[in-house]
DNA sequence: TCCGATATTAGGACTAGGTACTAAAAAACA
DNA sequence: TGTTTTTTAGTACCTAGTCCTAATATCGGA
């Protein structure tokens, strides 16, 4: 089933973006046609060899400064963070977010976007929530920009306070007060300052 | 600096993990011995090659990304619904919805099972969450079956109190109190929009 | 229908980062 | 000292490519 160069091109495109572990061989198969066919396309579209591409996907998670949580785990992405302090994360709200009928982004994104975070800043091998009091202040409709900001407020032997609050540019729309619980509780009485 | 055998192959070890994108080549060059002496090393310790590595490491990222997105597809299937009144839902926690480190379901699942559930019992056109205070009183492992309950509480004009309770067997692992605003057009008859 | 442009295929030489294997030299030890 | 272990060297082969040349196929227009 042979079509058009600019078809087989579209379709190469979005197939290795899907799976990037798919090499020129296969390709060849997928659309009959030759390995150099495929080689020509990826150079048309400035697509890099299998081995380069895993290894972009695979650096991208070794960016990893967030301990308790591994990045790509978190809702929305963390722009900034200071473990056992504060966190900031964005998160865009599309439509595969919002219900269809009023376009308002479903709570749980906003909470699970706040819930991650909180996570996320916490400097230990494992966070678990316990307990959250949250308010949704006002509805986020699509195309909103949603800016996270956590704050750890106190922490005592093994349990941290987390405070999140969620905005769309000046406007508050989402506030929580996280209860969580850590792993190791490090900390009897006074531990030493060192961080690491 | 050459050293012991035994040292060498600890370094590496830890050399590797630190930084799986090194090659043999500069592992040789790190530790003063022949390229082979490293291909020995990486043998007897079962260490992949640098390809391998890479790879794995990709792979493992790509289950992630694919895990954080599904979260607005199913939350939990409703199995019964009285409007107005109560719902219940089961929700099967697995892979994608633990925590890779400890294989703990994480906590935004479990609301938004529970709140997907506090909307879908809501007998209106809309439905949008207050305010909600909760409690994960026990974490919830992968393959565990969590069946949601939802009760109205209590209904006023645009207001409507949503208690649910979460469990795993006869354990109780979540518990929340859900304040939601309803529309003022009370359109009844269509009973679907689940909140998913 | 033939012509020229575009597209496809084939092949060779070379690359990185290896595996798998053999053989020899060096170091450690008893 | 002799033996065992460790290290090094070298060869052939592999995959999944790059870069390049050249031949063939296919398509659109006069």
């Amino acid at each position: 089933m042979r079509r058009s160069k600019k078809e087989r091109q579209e379709r190469l495109q979005k197939t290795i973006q899907e799976n990037p572990f798919v090499t020129d061989e296969e390709l060849a198969q997928e659309f009959s046609v030759s390995v150099q066919t495929i080689r020509l396309d990826r150079m048309e579209l400035s697509i890099p060899e299998l081995r380069e591409r895993i290894k972009y996907v695979a650096e991208k998670n070794m960016q990893d400064e967030v301990r308790s949580l591994p990045i790509e785990e978190v809702i929305g992405d963390i722009i900034d963070i200071e473990l056992d302090k504060s966190a900031i994360s964005i998160f865009d709200v599309k439509k595969e977010h919002v219900f269809t009928r009023n376009g308002i982004a479903r709570g749980h994104h906003l909470f699970a976007q706040a819930n991650s975070l909180a996570v996320a800043v916490i400097n230990d091998e494992m966070a678990l929530t316990g307990k959250a009091e949250i308010r949704f202040t006002q509805p986020v409709k699509e195309g909103s920009r949603v800016v996270a900001k956590a704050k750890v407020i106190r922490s005592e032997k093994g349990r941290t306070i987390v405070d999140v609050s969620s905005s769309v540019g000046s406007d508050l729309v989402f506030r929580g007060e996280f209860s969580m619980f850590r792993a190791q509780s490090a900390e009897k009485g006074k531990k030493d300052e060192t961080g690491n």
